[in-house]
DNA sequence: TAGGTATGAGACAGACCTGTCTCATCACCG
DNA sequence: CGGTGATGAGACAGGTCTGTCTCATACCTA
């Protein structure tokens, strides 16, 4: 296998997440069949399923696909500005521009654990990966600008207003201004407690 | 039909929505089965289609009677204070006892967005139609104490902070603390801003 | 050229899905 | 007693689900 060509079954590996990850976001992880997976990825069966030992596994699979890319993407953001403002604003101008994308359909994750419930399920387990990842960051900058305790709670605000955001928005109702609005007055409650 | 002995018809009828709002919970939508809800309910099969045409009427159906309970109980709780900062309070006091409950899944009504995303779909025009009751609610609380504009941004961001609550509830983080934490601080901004 | 690897194509199993149909039964009511 | 409406029980159709299996076919490399 030579090292420059890409191997083969990347591609195919990938192709298959790609493709899942597009039907997964429009119709669901149940209503959405391997079948259909394999048939708009013109692949055969056996290849998906030599890949990913079970529709469980490329959903997490995918999910996690997802959960780097996001990472990859907020990393990038906050490296332009400065301040732990701003760093919060670049978070929210992700946002603000997914909701606005063509394709967008809700969060996949909080679909993700729409639809497998479990807390023991790996899908549920790749969920919550994901969003303490997100809470983290964003705790980590406020961490620059206020005590720990303040930036965990702020955190936990900050998060809870993305993700009301990102469900009102797939009800068709832009509201990621009232929610950095709201941001900006929880961080600056927590910068001077009472 | 005696008016004073309750119809057979509804008491079936409640007893087929009770059990498949109880299993929805549980397992969601697309992964629970006619054939599940019968054998719950213990009922025939021809019982269940004759209350309701389709699995898809018998969602709606169990949502709207959860939304309709759900306003019932923030009625009844908004009778018991005056102030609107403590109406408030007392909707995040209703969701931080659900959260605190035994059998707490996440919101239905989440959860069914997340299976249904079509816009024209049934299920989620549901939906659509329970958070927008939820936020007209809190609007409504608002306007006593801030110009209407104000009162809808608000209501906004205090709808995303529950929405965010409740997802992060399910994962297992109490959050409603820093919530209501959060939401006083946008009230206050709201009623003096800048 | 020979061999190993990835893939394609499709049959197949066994289960589950929604929704329809028939026939029997039971309760109530005039 | 006779009739009516709700229900029970289960077969049935037609489709879809996940996952496995076999066999043929490319393709790259030694």
């Amino acid at each position: 296998m030579n090292a420059m060509t890409p191997s083969p079954t990347t591609n195919k590996r990938q192709h298959v997440v790609d493709t899942a990850y597009a039907l997964f976001k429009r119709d669901g992880f149940h209503a959405t069949g391997i079948d259909r997976i394999i048939a708009e990825a013109d692949i055969a069966k056996m290849t998906m399923y030599r890949h990913f030992p079970s529709k469980d596994e490329l959903i997490v699979e995918v999910l996690e696909h997802r959960a780097r890319r996001f990472e990859r993407q907020l990393d990038r953001l906050a490296q332009e500005v400065a301040t732990p403002e701003q760093k919060i604003g670049k978070i929210f101008d992700w946002h603000e521009r997914w909701f606005r994308s063509a394709d967008f359909h809700g969060c996949l994750f909080a679909h993700a654990l729409a639809e497998f419930g479990d807390p023991g399920h790996p899908v549920f387990k790749a969920v919550a990966r994901q969003k303490n990842g997100l809470k983290r960051r964003m705790q980590s900058i406020l961490e620059e600008v206020m005590p720990p305790g303040q930036a965990e709670s702020a955190a936990a605000a900050l998060l809870m207003l993305i993700e009301g955001a990102t469900l009102m928005a797939q009800m068709g109702q832009p509201a990621i201004d009232g929610a950095r609005k709201a941001a900006a007055a929880i961080i600056a409650s927590a910068r001077t407690p009472q």
